[in-house]
DNA sequence: TTCGGAACCCTTTTT
DNA sequence: GGGTTCCGAA
């Protein structure tokens, strides 16, 4: 294959992109700028005209699917050989490298992966033996402090450290949580999501001549949606890529959504000072979507000050305007949605809604039911989240992992089995005093007499099967066989049909032969399907495996679910100020930029035709809100839009605030104009109030919070109005004189009351 | 040991 | 409003 066929059909950007193949290279690529194919097109010309063994490669991703489809692609243009590419998810590679070398850290091959359910139960422990108020440390804070710290990092020795001077007292108990937590962890033999990454980065510090071995090995690295990486992420690219620095990132800094799962969007935009030596590459040219859209969203975008600064442009058509709907409520809101999908000419496969929250989307599946309108919702519960699909597996970790103390727990007296919480607190506090595991003082229950005879004999019995399990599983016997066995032999389905409605117990029962038939399928692809295997691919290959047959479905999703995707029509719902943006997000201009941002991901999904939509009326929480329109729609230019509704309020707010745009040149929309929509006043005094506010949620620092800002009403503290009765602060706006709080009333809904006015008093 | 009802809490969730 | 979790009674 010659290099003219390896860049065939790119433009010359692109093309640029592909033929840089040594050196550090940030690829910029905009929303549907042809970023895959770039990455696909790279790869193989490294394999195919630089002749560069595909063993020498990495490719690093978040997502199994996009792992999947880059390698597809690969080996599409290349053949075969690309299967010898490492092209998997951080999490995977991770979990590889650590299978062969965890023992030097204490971990076995066989190391169990630790999913929430698992996290909260070890955590659960872990605030038991340190006498922990459940209410004062509750096991998300716990979970949230330590996933963060290892997201940063951050070791729990470090951690203490870092905490010990610091103001809260809390954070140190944390530090002696996250210290037994991490015991707990190696004792069980497992890690959790945050370990794989934590304790490769760990690994390679502590052992250097292991990291040099992948040094030497990974010639060539490539990352994919670089602005999602977070700090230990960070870390572990860069070890990689010393010292040869044949690094190439590719990504976009206006989509970075995720900040809040430890994301750094400064890695991106220092990608350039880390590497100065480094070739950047700008796909600027969109494929996706009309000018109008594409216009429309780079409005929006531009509005943010924290960016690269990049221009997409297309050489598409116009196209439709963008609808623009102010429904009175969400039933509203669905109505319109719904009318415009029946009463289209596309097919149902062609639309998407998307929206903030998961909560929003009942709603939308009850109209679309309603007409009859096939649809299907991405995300949401999770088959491996039902109870009974976890109890099977921890069964199957419990055969795997000797020592996976958390696992064999659940299963104890999972079914009934006469072992109550006493003789459970009693073996574990043995255990814990002997220093044994768990699994060690059962099999001491054969001689000893720890617990009552009637879970003596039982528990027995539980051993002795758990040990042939074992023996089936040495002998090679395949994970789906072994389950069956256990079905049988703990008499699963009876004890499904005995203790439930014999609704449930059918569904349950139809999970657990679905669970089965997913090993038998997993199996059929495997060369050697062993059980250490399937469990690693049910924690970290997580597939919903439903959505194939989606193509003739309305999609309904979070707009964090979309990225990635593209659909003829979409509709953006909620854009309602204290929802999109979220309240949560007005103290913090960085959170502020983030909503933006995952607005511009929401419309640059759209190839044909963009709908947005929201709602003066919603109800949150059970109690109705009135809300503005979103300031996202005021950023884009009313020409762009076409009025769906006969609603007038908000063209009049809108042009308001084109009024003031033409005034000031400035495009960030004054908030004062939809403060109260339909009377847009012009007084200076309200706009210049309007514009400060703005001033105060645009800065990159965090807002300061003085001691005349409302700080006697920090968010999160309860308060009592005379008027309207207690509630909750959610938030916080303006500064000086003008602070008005966002206070969600237990019986009277959200309002944003003028600290100065309100007569307000903090609850203890 | 199990259940039912009160209490609680609520963005987003690639792994 | 709705889902989950927790605690106390039977």
């Amino acid at each position: 294959m010659n290099v003219d066929d390896l860049v065939a059909g790119l433009n010359p950007v692109q093309r640029e992109a592909v033929l840089a193949s040594t050196g550090p290279l940030l690829i910029l690529a905009g929303a549907g700028s042809g970023k895959t194919r770039v990455i696909v097109h790279r790869i193989a010309y490294l394999i195919a005209a630089q002749g560069v063994d595909p063993r020498q490669i990495i490719a690093l991703t978040f997502t199994n699917k996009a792992a999947q489809e880059m390698r597809e692609r690969v080996r599409e243009m290349i053949g075969p050989v690309a299967q010898s590419m490492w092209i998997s998810t951080f999490h995977s590679s991770c979990s590889r490298i650590l299978r062969n070398h965890g023992e030097l850290l204490g971990f076995s091959s066989k190391f169990s992966i630790y999913g929430d359910k698992e996290q909260t139960a070890l955590l659960k422990e872990v605030a038991r033996k340190l006498n922990l108020q459940p209410t004062m440390f509750p096991t998300k804070y716990l979970s949230s402090a330590i996933e963060d710290a290892k997201n940063r990092g951050v070791g729990p020795d470090e951690y203490a450290v870092e905490v010990h001077h610091a103001p809260n007292p809390k954070l140190r108990v944390v530090a002696n949580a996250y210290k037994l937590y991490q015991q707990g962890l190696l004792e069980n033999d497992a890690l959790d999501f945050g370990d794989l990454l934590f304790q490769t980065v760990a690994l390679f510090n502590k052992f250097p001549d292991l990291l040099a071995s992948y040094r030497e090995r990974f010639n060539y690295i490539l990352v994919d949606e670089y602005q999602d990486t977070n700090e230990i992420q960070y870390r572990l690219i860069g070890m990689l890529a010393e010292p040869k620095r044949n690094l190439c990132v590719v990504g976009d800094d206006d989509q970075s959504i995720y900040s809040w799962r430890g994301a750094q969007i400064k890695n991106i935009l220092d990608f350039e000072s880390d590497y100065p030596e480094a070739k950047v590459v700008r796909l600027e040219e969109n494929y996706r979507s009309t000018a109008t859209i594409l216009n429309a969203a780079n409005r929006v975008i531009a509005a943010n000050k924290q960016r690269k600064g990049k221009d997409l442009w297309t050489n598409n058509q116009s196209g439709e305007l963008i609808s623009l709907y102010l429904a009175a409520n969400e039933a509203d809101e669905a109505r319109y949605v719904v009318k415009r999908i029946s009463t289209s000419v596309r097919e149902p496969g062609d639309f998407a809604i998307f929206y903030r929250t998961n909560a929003q989307s009942r709603i939308f599946e009850e109209g679309l039911s309603r007409k009859a309108i096939p649809y299907t919702i991405v995300g949401g519960t999770k088959f491996y989240d039902r109870a009974e699909v976890r109890d099977l597996l921890a069964y199957l970790k419990v055969v795997n992992n000797e020592r996976d103390g958390i696992s064999l727990l659940r299963i104890l007296n999972v079914p009934a089995r006469g072992v109550g919480k006493t003789s459970i607190e009693h073996l574990q506090t043995y255990a814990d005093a002997n220093g044994l595991t768990l699994w060690q003082t059962l099999e001491l229950l054969e001689s000893e007499a720890l617990v009552r005879g009637g879970a003596r004999t039982a528990l027995n019995g539980l051993v002795a099967m758990i040990r042939q399990w074992r023996r089936q599983e040495q002998e090679g016997r395949k994970p789906s066989v072994i389950c069956a066995d256990i079905l049988a032999g703990i008499g699963f389905s009876a004890w499904l049909l005995k203790h439930n409605d014999p609704i449930q117990a059918q569904a349950r029962q139809e999970n657990i032969a679905e669970l089965l038939n997913a090993i038998e399928l997993w199996e059929e692809e495997q060369e050697a399907p062993s059980l250490a295997a399937y469990l690693e691919n049910v924690a970290l290959i997580n597939d919903d495996h439903v959505d194939s047959a989606a193509s003739s479905q309305v999609t309904l999703m979070t707009i964090h679910r979309a990225k990635g995707l593209e659909f003829d029509e979409v509709f953006l719902v909620g854009l309602e100020e204290g929802l999109f943006p979220g309240n949560r997000s007005y103290e913090n201009p960085n959170l502020l930029e983030e909503e933006r941002r995952l607005c511009y991901v929401g419309m640059t999904r759209a190839r044909q035709k963009l709908h947005m939509s929201a709602c003066r009326k919603r109800r949150l929480y059970g109690k109705p809100a009135d809300n503005r329109p979103s300031r996202f729609l005021l950023e884009i230019p009313l020409e762009l839009f076409k009025r769906e509704d006969r609603n007038a309020a908000f063209a009049q707010a809108a042009a308001g605030v084109e009024e003031e745009r033409a005034r000031t040149g400035s495009f960030t929309g004054s908030s004062s104009a939809f403060r109260s929509p339909g009377r847009y006043r012009q007084k200076p005094a309200a706009s210049a109030a309007g514009r400060q506010n703005l001033e105060v949620s645009g800065k990159s620092a965090p807002a300061a919070a003085g001691p005349k800002n409302g700080s006697a009403f920090p968010p999160g503290c309860r308060v009592e109005h005379t008027v309207f009765g207690p509630g909750v602060v959610a938030g916080r706006k303006g500064s000086g004189e003008d602070v008005k709080l966002d206070i969600i009333f237990r019986d009277r809904g959200r309002k944003l009351l003028s600290l100065k006015i309100a007569a307000l008093k903090r609850l203890a």
